[in-house]
DNA sequence: TACCCGTGGGT
DNA sequence: TACCCAAGGGT
């Protein structure tokens, strides 16, 4: 039995989309699984300009299938990854095109369980690529249900109880595709534009919208002193594979805590990264060595992936170069 | 559950 | 500037 009592907004919110929806994005017009499923992993914590701008088509281009990504060692996904952030996406990219050799399963509860894919891009995919008609869990469609049942706070369970509450079962493509817009362009964090939204009229949060979700206390970020080591013999340059978990797969410069500079070293300057629970504040020098195991050229650098604080690493090298 | 995981946009 | 936070998922 269908629901009546959002009836309204579900009319309203096909009428916003044709006036209003962002239709042409690229990844809403493709009835491709792969492009659907790439853009929906790139766009994860991550900003549509940056992804539109700067990475999906060129990384289709690199990539034209999925088998594609699963025929290349890892290492190619990540430099196709570089710079993109949140390097464990692209590590259960090339994981997943691998495990399903190219063709993704055709629903939600099979997709879900692939590397990579939580529920709430599952049922993106499957309803953007499969029709399948099922509700999406974003931050955009988080703050909205906030908003609209003036909720303060809340876990995730109950997040996908008042999305499965508010979707439209018969029109979830386009629903889901407008709870993103609107999230994005309307019910914004900062500076709502609620006379606009077609959610005005039954949003119980219009009157006060700042005050859901309720904000979270803030913790100051730390700062990490490091000395970048830009071990070197002639023009070769020493780095290596990262292990732990963060900026896992990339290559990196020796990084130190409590380094000493003497009159053997070349200080080639400062710079801060800022990271998501730490702020980096590093100091690199270039220091000369014995032959070791990795050793690369500037040419051989510029094709390994390389962390956003390595390759401004790389660039005081390059200046002290020429 | 709380924390970890990158980078850049917007204010 | 400093801060919040963005088409979340893994552990």
């Amino acid at each position: 039995m269908k629901t009546v009592k959002y009836n309204i907004i579900h009319q309203n919110i096909l009428t916003w989309y044709e006036e209003h929806g962002r239709v042409t994005l690229p990844w809403r017009n493709t009835n491709s699984p792969y492009e659907i499923y790439l853009s929906e992993i790139m766009l994860q914590q991550t900003q549509v300009k940056t992804v539109l701008e700067r990475f999906y088509f060129q990384f289709l281009e690199k990539f034209p299938t999925l088998k594609d990504v699963a025929d290349v060692a890892v290492d190619d996904v990540l430099k196709a990854w570089e710079g993109l952030g949140y390097y464990t996406r692209a590590r259960n990219l090339h994981k997943t095109a691998i495990e399903t050799k190219g063709i993704l399963p055709n629903n939600a509860e099979a997709l879900e369980k692939l590397s990579g894919i939580g529920k709430s891009t599952a049922h993106a995919v499957a309803c953007f690529a499969f029709d399948e008609a099922l509700p999406i869990l974003d931050a955009n469609v988080k703050r909205i249900l906030y908003r609209f049942f003036a909720v303060k706070s809340c876990n995730d369970k109950k997040l996908w109880e008042l999305a499965y509450k508010l979707y439209d079962k018969d029109n979830t493509y386009i629903y889901n595709q407008t709870m993103m817009d609107i999230g994005s362009a309307i019910c914004t964090h900062k500076n709502p534009l609620c006379n606009t939204c077609p959610f005005e009229s039954l949003c119980q949060g219009k009157e006060n919208p700042l005050l859901y979700p309720e904000k979270k206390k803030k913790q100051k970020k730390p700062i990490r002193k490091r000395t970048l080591v830009i071990y070197h013999k002639e023009n070769r340059y020493v780095l290596a594979q990262n292990s732990e978990r963060l900026l896992s797969g990339l290559w990196a410069f020796k990084q130190e805590e409590d380094f000493k500079v003497n009159d053997y070293m070349t200080e080639l300057g400062e710079f801060k990264q800022h990271y998501t629970h730490f702020t980096l504040e590093a100091s690199v020098v270039l220091l000369s060595c014995e032959e070791q195991e990795n050793y690369f050229t500037i040419d051989e650098i510029h094709d390994l992936a390389l962390s956003g604080a390595d390759r401004k690493a790389l660039a005081l090298l390059e200046m002290h170069c020429q």
